[in-house]
DNA sequence: TCCTGAATAGTCAAAATTGACTATTCAGGA
DNA sequence: TCCTGAATAGTCAATTTTGACTATTCAGGA
């Protein structure tokens, strides 16, 4: 439901059609959500049926016409009942990764060591990135220093785990 | 592709039927990732045309027979290979619940108080509740350690978006 | 003994998501 | 002028995921 809320949410402040929905939200609020451009369509066309956005068909020059959206009072009602809802729950979160966690010794610890260093490198690049895109549009702050706050922890628990392995290895050692 | 890492790692230790991979995973790995039975199915059937995995089908007593699945060497290679890759690469997470940050300003700032402070309650819920979980099973400890880190980690950028907005609100009072 | 509800094993149609595609317009250089 | 490549706007078929369902077995009480 948080995508429709998204979209409800862009809506609410100015009207648009679907390509200018997904190419903002594309550039503006990627780390949010990674919605493509097809399910913005589906989304759009799923709560034009719902009532709680309209469509206006919109002709410019002599462009192809276009279905501009915008939020119904329905729509405006939803959109806080939906907001309230997101914001008192806390929805748990799947790492991804985790799967390799949880088979690390498929591999050689040393080989493990080589990977995991790879992954803390591309962290520490993503860091710099998402600062980068921050700093020249400056705005929606604090999806910003969430998602910076969170690559902080990230890196702080893989320093963690990289160390735990290099004792353990080199305990291997010592013993062997 | 982290699903069938998974589904694959588990066939590795021990070669099990659909039904069991699934209960397996939902008792055991749930913080790793939400497969749900009728997926897990689906990828195996594909696993199993890639020829990653072999089924035999079998009967015990008169029970309706099952497929039992287990690796096949190609699927010890790709297994190999997909951890590799996972290791060695960091993939970007959207929290869901970002999208609500995004639009605070939506709802007056007492209420998204209240409603925050929910959140950090059930936040704090779903702490005592791995915990649980994971002091009577003992195992798979780096992903529950990592969960941990990371609720941790959630339970103060909570923390400093509401004093953040209390600061703010208390600000406006004051300007009242 | 018979019945009920839980556990086991899996399927299926519907919904959601995606990659790849079409078609038009427009700016700028050859 | 004409051509090329980028930007605009959206669609579509195929893939992936899910909620809800079926069907069998089994344990335990009435």
């Amino acid at each position: 439901m948080e995508k429709k809320l998204l979209l409800l949410g862009i809506l609410r402040r100015q009207e648009m059609h679907g390509y200018q929905l997904s190419e903002f939200i594309d550039n503006n609020l990627s780390l949010c959500t990674d919605l493509k451009k097809p399910t913005a369509y589906y989304l759009l066309d799923q709560m034009a049926r719902e009532g709680w956005i309209s469509a206006e068909t919109t002709q410019e020059g002599n462009r192809p016409p276009r279905r501009v959206y915008q939020l119904t009072p329905a729509g405006e009602a939803t959109f806080q009942r939906l907001l309230r809802e997101q914001l008192a729950q806390y929805s748990p979160i799947n790492f991804p990764g985790d799967v390799s966690l949880a088979f690390l010794d498929g591999l050689p610890a040393q080989e493990t060591l080589n990977l995991l260093a790879e992954q803390r490198a591309a962290l520490l690049t993503r860091l710099e990135e998402i600062s980068a895109i921050h700093a020249h549009t400056g705005s929606l702050s604090l999806v910003f220093l969430h998602q910076t706050h969170h690559l902080q922890a990230e890196l702080g628990w893989l320093d963690e785990v990289i160390s735990g392995l290099q004792t353990q290895s080199s305990v291997h050692q010592a013993e062997a």
